[in-house]
DNA sequence: AGTATACGAAACCGAGGAGTATCGGAAATG
DNA sequence: CATTTCCGATACTCCTCGGTTTCGTATACT
């Protein structure tokens, strides 16, 4: 996405000049999704964010040409902070494995992103490299996530053989989404056991639907 | 809502001048829902909606005082062309009353539904007077005609009597909304069959889950 | 006829926000 | 120390859009 000058020593830019506190970026990306979440995109102002960033405007404009460029490399930031496909729960049970997803602290993360994307929701029609940024940051992550547990579940003969994998894993986020930018309701651990234990273990086909409450 | 003229004959307004036309609040509400399904409420423009409807701006400000009025009473006044609770289909399975429901030639109006409610969302926090009429008008009908169907598929002991009614009905709701808002992806018949026999089905735990394809 | 209002079209007003430019100061290079 | 660029702050331009008003015409009641 950076252009580079076009400078014969590649490894030493060597800028004049007094260099960029790089620290600026992520202050910057991290109070666009704040103010994003609360306001929505067309309720965001540049002075809103540079505010609560405690930058100036001329900052902002510096590292990105638009308020669109900026709202679409902050949300395809958001990607990082989430469980790498590689080292998944294994608990030995589908159920271990979807409870061992839902931890207490990431709650209000997750609930937050959900608020980024209910604010730019309208405009991803005509932005495609939007709503690209949103599924690859939101729900690609944990759509990934729920289809290889379910996948390994199956494969282990623990649900039905003829289960919907690729539906079955769009449920819960489907129904997080739902809930909070539709109904505006609270995500909670409660809300998400009663999710794994009454809809998505029953309609996977799991012999034994257990109890809430988990380790 | 409408502020009654001082009269003393309150049988025959008996207004002077010439009278309003009535047709042009129909033709003004409709150019609001289309236009907000397209561009959403901010990309939306009240000379947009005159344009659509082919009536003038003043038209339109003589009837709502407001654009944020004019969609909140355009969206609260999708509600009506729903299926009344009191004839639901009643075919004797719950499948059967599922599939009833699942008609063509309303796939693209309940789709416009989710865009409107896309359109929206991000206002819905600020706005609960319009929260209010979404869940009214788009998302209530479905959900209590799910929930009545579900229970009483539940006295009938076609599904498991610890079935949660409350969060299947809102399922298929949810996954349509995430399909066309969040995914981008068309729904038709062939999703909404398979939402039924692969998800909703086995999650209630009915018996013999049937091959797609409906009556 | 006379009056009062609704209609579509278009001009108009004012607020707010995207984006730019300027300023004094700070931090790097040479 | 000179130069160059970054920084936060702020003033400024330009344009869009919500909302109002005007105008010529149409349609009602009296």
């Amino acid at each position: 996405m950076t252009v580079e000058a076009p400078s014969p020593d590649a490894v030493a830019p060597a800028r004049l000049g007094r260099p960029r506190d790089a620290s600026r970026d992520a202050d910057i990306l991290e109070a666009t999704l704040e103010v994003l979440a609360e306001h929505g995109y067309d309720g965001m102002t540049i002075d809103m964010v540079a505010a609560h960033a405690g930058a100036g405007k001329a900052t902002v404009y510096r590292r990105w040409p638009s308020k669109a460029d900026l709202v679409i490399d902050a949300v395809a930031c958001m990607k990082m902070r989430d469980i790498d496909l590689e080292n998944l729960p294994d608990t030995g049970s589908l159920r271990g494995d979807l409870v061992a997803l839902v931890r207490a602290p990431e709650l209000p993360e997750a609930e937050r992103k959900m608020r980024v994307m209910g604010g730019v929701i309208s405009l991803m029609s005509r932005e495609p490299e939007l709503a690209q940024a949103v599924y690859s940051a939101i729900l690609a992550p944990r759509i990934t996530i729920n289809r290889a547990l379910l996948q390994r579940a199956k494969e282990r003969g623990e649900i039905r053989q003829d289960a919907d994998v690729d539906k079955l894993a769009a449920l819960a986020p489907a129904m997080t989404a739902f809930r909070t930018l539709a109904e505006r309701k609270p995500v909670d651990r409660a809300f998400l056991l009663s999710l794994i234990d009454d809809v998505v273990l029953p309609a996977a086909g799991v012999a034994t639907p257990t109890v809430h409450d988990g380790p």
